[in-house]
DNA sequence: CACCTTATACTCAGATTTAGCATTTCCGGT
DNA sequence: ACCGGAAATGCTAAATCTGAGTATAAGGTG
């Protein structure tokens, strides 16, 4: 198979960096976006002069956005022609990286890139004050309706499916809601045209699903938050988002802000501190309105200690056993 | 930051896919090599041609090793200069795959590639026999010799440090073993330059440890096989590489197999029957040996009923929880 | 028939998790 | 000084889950 120099769609044959970075501020869960309407990732072309895709992704995340990139972890390597856009110049291969950091005030002075709520992009994932009107009232009747559309072409079998995957992934019809499913439930919406992004001419009749990204770029945002709340699960993760000394509950909010839901918050406090993930600074603080709080450090021994906690099978003791 | 036009390293711009398909026959976890010397990966640049990534690995796998392909998961991409052996011509950028199937005689006539176990390669991975004697034998003195080199070199933090990596990732003065910790492994073990692909030179007062591959594909292996390791945890994918009907035992063979670990027979099958993966097929063998056993099939329907399992943290209930 | 091998059914104690209740300690008024 | 609100923090009953082991059944073989 010969390699041919050109092609139609005129993209390139490289590959794109695109960073979702996250901090938490003020109990919500924050994105770092491109100055141009926060609307993009912050992102740009793997070069030969980058050592390596992470090096080569901190240089255009802090070029784009003048902010240092601390704990990063690669995503997902997209290659979809049909869901970028088709601009020509762009490279056809996305490779997706998550970053963690705290939010920092413009240092230099310019404020070239901006924070934004992730909720705003994907405002179905919020939770935390009880189910969003939004779904019962608009996503879930418009799935309904996307499901008798198979039904009235005579796919019996393709209706069926898409009532289930919906009741599945947005937890409706008695079904639990899986906070994990990020990524299918805004890829359900694509499917079904209920996002901006997969409507190619005029948006018109389009229910309030969220402020839709450039590109492809909401789609790596929920895989972000996809991740990002499957590893907080059994990885000491969220500490790279909270400040030096921080209280339990500013733990339990951030936590809650990730996840979209509330904890209960007893059960969350033994699950820290039985892991002994955190240490007393021996400071308390007042600002919390009610009884003064401990402030707390995360114990950065932890991830020398223990590799990894990961859920374990039956394993067997002896080497004979098995029996 | 300037973008050169080219460089010394020769290395084309675009991404090679590369896959670690794999299969359990009589018990051996074993991965699709190609032919020439059973020592790399099947692997090929993604073209023009190709609908998408995945689309460009099966046409690229099944070319090479007249193997079709079935369950197919993206793993890793990588892209150092210093590790994927120099040679011009070859991509930068290795986009891997992790395909589970169930190895097929060769059908056409022509065996164009090679199943290999994959303990060949990484043979301190397979504890089912009990601790392998190359990792108290050779692994661990070498390690130990490694972190007293740094010591001699006054670097006394570090040698803490590698006697530290070693002792969580090989299970040494008494750290448990864990069996996902395949990639930091290998990875220490090349730092420590006890496998082939670390040497540039001769390889003499090399330890056993395993056959090399070419390139990085050793490493690329290290991270299918921990991911493997992981999902199976809490993903039924085992199934993808078991027969249509299959006993409890060779179930639970297929995943001792791949744990590189025994595991206990009765807690096995209470959780595999408690999570309904599995239904009687009403048929019978008496191959085993012993008392005839149930044959089973996988209840491919709980793919659709229950999303993921995915483990959960304290939760609250109520939509105004969490006091 | 004795005996080996594997299949399958049950039991049981300890650890973890879920869902609460209760008490403590500060603040801001009155 | 006293009171109610807001958190922080301590403790526990009940339900589940897990690890490990015992007992019994049902084939094949010498």
């Amino acid at each position: 198979m010969p390699r041919p120099e050109t092609n139609a769609a005129d993209h390139a044959m490289g590959a794109d960096l695109i960073a979702v970075v996250v901090a938490v501020t003020a109990g919500e869960p924050r994105v770092l976006t491109v100055a141009d309407g926060n609307t993009g990732l912050p992102s740009g072309p793997f070069e030969l002069g980058h050592r390596s895709l992470q090096s080569g992704l901190r240089a255009w995340v802090e070029r784009q956005t003048h902010h240092p990139l601390g704990y990063v972890e690669q995503l997902y390597t997209f290659a979809d022609r049909d869901r970028t856009g088709g601009e020509s110049g762009r490279n056809i291969i996305s490779i997706s990286y998550l970053g963690l950091t705290r939010e920092v005030r413009a240092p230099g002075g310019q404020e070239v890139a901006g924070w934004q709520g992730w909720y705003r992009y994907l405002p179905w994932e919020d939770r935390r004050g009880g189910v969003p009107a939004l779904i019962d009232g608009a996503i879930a009747p418009r799935l309904r309706a996307w499901a008798e559309a198979a039904a009235e072409r005579g796919e019996r079998g393709e209706r069926r499916d898409r009532l289930h995957r919906a009741a599945i992934t947005f937890g409706l019809d008695g079904q639990a809601w899986n906070d994990e499913l990020v990524l299918q439930r805004y890829e359900l919406l694509f499917e079904a045209g209920l996002v901006a992004e997969a409507r190619r001419g005029a948006a018109c009749d389009m229910p309030p699903t969220g402020v839709p990204m450039r590109h492809d770029h909401r789609r790596i945002l929920a895989t972000g938050i996809a991740r990002l709340r499957a590893k907080i699960r059994y990885r000491p993760v969220v500490f790279e988002l909270m400040p030096p000394g921080f209280t339990l509950l500013q733990l339990q909010r951030a936590v809650e802000a990730l996840a979209g839901q509330l904890v209960h918050k007893q059960n969350f406090r033994r699950l820290v501190e039985q892991q002994d993930l955190v240490e007393e600074t021996g400071r308390m603080t007042a600002e919390t309105g009610g009884r003064p709080a401990k402030l707390f450090r995360f114990r950065r021994a932890v991830l020398q200690e223990r590799a990894v906690a990961g859920t374990k099978p039956p394993v067997a003791r002896g080497p004979a056993a098995g029996s």
